[in-house]
DNA sequence: GTCTATAAGATGATAGAC
DNA sequence: GTCTATCATCTTATAGAC
């Protein structure tokens, strides 16, 4: 099976659309605290590995990827992934934990923003505006933030869709800021009930998850006149779909 | 890491809460011409082999099921595995086309009906009506149509996020339907373009494929209060939020 | 920190007896 | 059709030299 390894579905149009948004940019990713590093050069390798760990276990999950494969893209010794993260899983999560914290952050700065950019007491937010700083951010760094983003925007596709692997760090990483997000919807949506906001999120999670990771899928299905990479596009029409989707679901 | 097979993410709530629309039963999904089979009692060896790997691979993708994990849970040798399916790619082939016709089937001739209902031409066809048409069958039939028809709905929702595997055969059987819905979409939207028409379905297509998956991300950020297993209550919701944002998408 | 060597076991697949 | 036995390879992981 692994001559199925030879046709990745990434696409290859990422055209870096320039959006109406200002993005803060993310930051270069290095964990403050290395795990085992002892000296400088060392960081390198570390880093390697999970640059390398992110893009393959992003196209073909957990099981589908070998400690060889991650150590031969990287470049180092198989015994170093050992060394530098212990098991196999552990080594996922790390992956998975690196970018997680300025992932969240920046989406709950971004709407936090925009609350207080309206009046007081966010009057005058609407469901568009507070989705377009919640969705574009994720969108952006996986067009313009280098291919180690765009790789961990389809991780975070995968194990969102399969909590198998990641629940929990799921759950404890992403949750809070998707709870910030709708304590903002209750502002603008007063009536609707928590079931109701729930399931519409849901919605919307599905959404944006497909979406991130890039499958290729839209391409198949519009012979090519939609593409999976053209995120810009893809972001719009979410947010004008997830406005209107709430507004109909919290309705009663 | 086999130690953490111990815990798949199924929920236990799949009450089946009753829902207005009839739904028309799914076969026994039994294959017309069987591929080896020389007497009949291979029939019985067969499913249950493609009924065991069905449920293993829904929760745990291509590269997370053995050969022998399937034959143990179907109760038969690792050698008969090999020798109804060949290899185990196959294998997965098998199971994911086994319930393919019949699944888009019935959601095509749903829609058909539904459009043959309203007046000629469709006139007075609602996004709600068709949407409901198209999406209670998967949903349905994974309530009361049995554990192999629940297992199937989140294979099919994995393999729509990870065209890896199956990018060729989903496209083959499950494009035809979403291009006969949106035909009717149009007839309901006759100003949208094609490509908004894509980005919506797009959008819809990522909620259905995360609800069926059935992952428990809802449960666990709602505290409970909402559960991935109460598929009745995420239809309804859906439709409402897909039919709302179609309208938002191809407004212009 | 990095490498070689190797353990200890699992994997997909097949040959051949019954 | 079904089973036993087995191959050849790959897997994660570790011990120990440098």
């Amino acid at each position: 099976m692994t001559s199925s390894r030879s046709a990745p579905p990434m696409p290859d149009d990422t055209s870096p659309k320039p959006t109406a948004t200002a993005v803060v940019e993310p930051k270069p990713a290095r964990r403050g605290r290395p795990k085992k590093v002892k000296d400088d050069s060392g960081s390198d390798t570390r880093d390697s590995i999970l640059n390398a760990a992110e893009g393959l276990f992003s196209q073909h999950g957990f099981y589908g990827v070998t400690i060889r494969e991650v150590a031969r893209e990287a470049g180092v010794d198989t015994a170093l992934v050992h060394y530098y993260f212990g098991s196999k899983k552990e080594l996922f999560d790390a992956v998975f934990i690196r970018r997680a914290e300025v992932w969240n952050a920046e989406r709950v700065a971004a709407i936090n923003r925009y609350h207080e950019t309206c009046a007081q007491d966010g009057e005058g937010m609407t469901l568009e505006g507070l989705f377009e700083a919640f969705l574009r951010p994720p969108f952006q760094w996986s067009l313009t933030g280098g291919p180690g983003w765009k790789h961990y925007a389809a991780l975070v596709a995968q194990t969102n869709a399969n909590p198998a692997f990641g629940g929990e760090t799921m759950a404890r990483y992403f949750d809070p800021a998707i709870r910030r997000l709708l304590e903002l919807v209750r502002e603008i949506l007063p009536e609707a009930t928590d079931t109701q906001l729930y399931w519409a999120w849901h919605n919307l999670s599905g959404a944006l998850t497909l979406t991130l990771g890039e499958t290729g899928r839209i391409d198949r299905l519009s012979g090519g006149l939609c593409k999976s990479g053209d995120l810009g596009a893809a972001c719009d029409h979410m947010v004008k779909f997830a406005a209107a989707g709430f507004r109909a679901v919290c309705q009663n």
